[in-house]
DNA sequence: TTCCTTGCAAATCGTTTGCATAATG
DNA sequence: CATTATGCAAACGATTTGCAAGGAA
């Protein structure tokens, strides 16, 4: 894969944020760089780097895709109310019956819904 | 809720069927018993259902979404080559970093990736 | 020079919605 | 009769893609 000074800033405000930013949200960011920067190379890039691994996408009942620099195995919590994503680190243990149906994992996507505290009042 | 056929058919093909369609093989298996119902009445009403949580709705990489007349706490563990869906009816316990975090759950969607027995050969 | 990457805009595709008509209670 | 649900088709919104021009190796 050649250098883009584009991928690089996506990358970077990826890896730089601990919220779970959309697309859009990647762009807005990044235009305050590089203020010529196109909606469709961010989609570009994100779709490289998610494929590459280099960052993860969680599918959200929002309907939109949200990326997250974080590649750490790690479960998250979503707000029904304010859609916030809170990042839980001691995520829960792969179910026994997978290994038991001679499955192959390569990866997981654990999602709990409910209230924040912030909501929850 | 006002009565329809069409309603019933659709919640009756859902809790009939132990895959996990989508909304157009939904609709695909509803025009067999009921050929001129539309694609916009399939949607229309699993939104009701599942906003009455009388089916579930599972967000995956496919981008589309896939309807589950299961209600039961389970999860879920889909194939990357061959997106079959394998319900896993003995999921893994909440973290409990969710509880001492103050967070008020609601409901989970855990989704494993990887391989099926089939497709791991 | 080769060919990957970009910006732009048009296209795609799953899903939603407005409207006139049909069906329910 | 009052309202909700339908079929149809158009609209939507997130994401993808074709293409000509720009940039990396």
């Amino acid at each position: 894969m050649r250098y883009s000074r584009q991928r690089e800033l996506i990358t970077e405000i990826i890896k730089g944020r601990k919220d779970h930013p959309t697309a859009d949200m990647i762009y807005q960011s990044a235009r305050e760089l590089e203020p010529n920067i196109s909606l469709g190379t961010v989609y570009r890039n994100l779709k490289l780097l998610s494929d590459d691994k280099v960052i993860i996408t969680l599918e959200t009942e929002d309907k939109r895709l949200h990326y997250d620099g974080d590649t750490s195995r790690h479960s998250h919590f979503i707000c029904s109310k304010c859609g916030k994503i809170i990042d839980l680190f001691k995520p829960s243990e792969t179910p026994s019956e997978i290994k038991e149906a001679g499955l192959f994992v390569t990866g997981e996507k654990c999602v709990y819904y409910g209230y924040c505290t912030d909501c929850n009042n």
